[in-house]
DNA sequence: CTGATTGCAAACACTTTGCAGCAGA
DNA sequence: TCTGCTGCAAAGTGTTTGCAATCAG
């Protein structure tokens, strides 16, 4: 029995926040600090608020999401720079891509946190999280068949929901 | 003990074919036809090109690929009519759609065929096919947890390849 | 001080779309 | 004949990049 998932889009790009625990800032911005300075590269106010904003996020978000976020904040950033720290946030093993459709990319927090794999209904566009330690393992497993060392894996499962199986025509991919 | 994978780029965007059995034209035709006479859409030269050069595809491609593969048989096909077609045989069930970075869509033959799972090493770009049989079952598996009707999966799995962990740094998901 | 960073706007690349002429059924 | 189809070129859109001014360390 899995604990109930839930539900991140009821319609692509429409994310719902889910009720995981945000991270705290603190131990991931020193995380981060320790990157860029390993790197060479500079914490600016920018990258503040963004790490702020991104770690307030609990489910699948996107950049534009983002720079609306730390809008509300009371803060702006140019989506360049939001771009370029994602990018940033990313090699400091802060975020992760994913990719789910061809329009855009989403991104995820995995710094303490656990990664999700999605379940997506193609008729009702409504997306599961869904967190299954046996994804995870079966990934391992078969990085491990191959000599590679694992990093993250990105699974969608694409379906028909209960909802949608009433509705009349099915979508597409 | 896995069967050995083929590589499927060394390099981001350059598809090498790999060995499996390239799905008869005929039969994979006859389908379309129904397909598009069901939804009063007509077989056109142009369409039948297309499913010729797909078929063809033992792997992974994307619809430059895909034009230029038309025009290596002798034929021309617009980049809007390849993806108008691409879009149909998403819809026919013959082709599914792959995302597996925010620069463009892959696509992989289905009809017929076994669905493909990737092993990507983040340092050297190789892009690896598996054909796990345990993925598919935990897909269903998850799917019926959540009472949905499972259609496909797509799983990537980003890891540093036995080459890549010689090189010297790792590059990013 | 000095090299990294920022915002802006232009550039990019893949994909979609409007349209006029063409052609399956 | 009557829709749907094609190619073209233009439009779209998320993301990247060149550049001058600015700022962190």
């Amino acid at each position: 029995m899995p604990d109930s998932p839930r539900i991140l889009r009821d319609l692509p790009r429409v994310a719902i926040p889910s009720k995981q625990d945000a991270m705290p800032y603190e131990p991931v911005c020193a995380l981060f600090r320790r990157y860029l300075h390993g790197q060479k590269l500079k914490f600016t106010p920018e990258r503040a608020m963004i790490l702020d904003a991104v770690l307030r996020k609990e489910s699948l978000f996107d950049a534009e999401g983002l720079v609306d976020d730390v809008k509300q904040l009371g803060h702006r950033v140019s989506r360049a720079t939001a771009y370029r720290t994602l990018s940033h946030l990313q090699d400091a093993g802060i975020l992760k891509q994913v990719f789910l459709d061809n329009k855009q990319s989403y991104y995820e927090v995995i710094a303490g946190r656990q990664a999700y794999d999605y379940l997506i209904c193609v008729s009702t566009g409504q997306v599961l999280e869904i967190n299954s330690e046996k994804v995870r393992r079966l990934c391992e497993e078969i990085c491990k068949e191959h000599g590679f060392d694992p990093l993250s894996h990105q699974l969608q499962i694409y379906a028909v929901s209960p909802e949608g199986q009433a509705k009349p025509a099915g979508g597409k991919l």
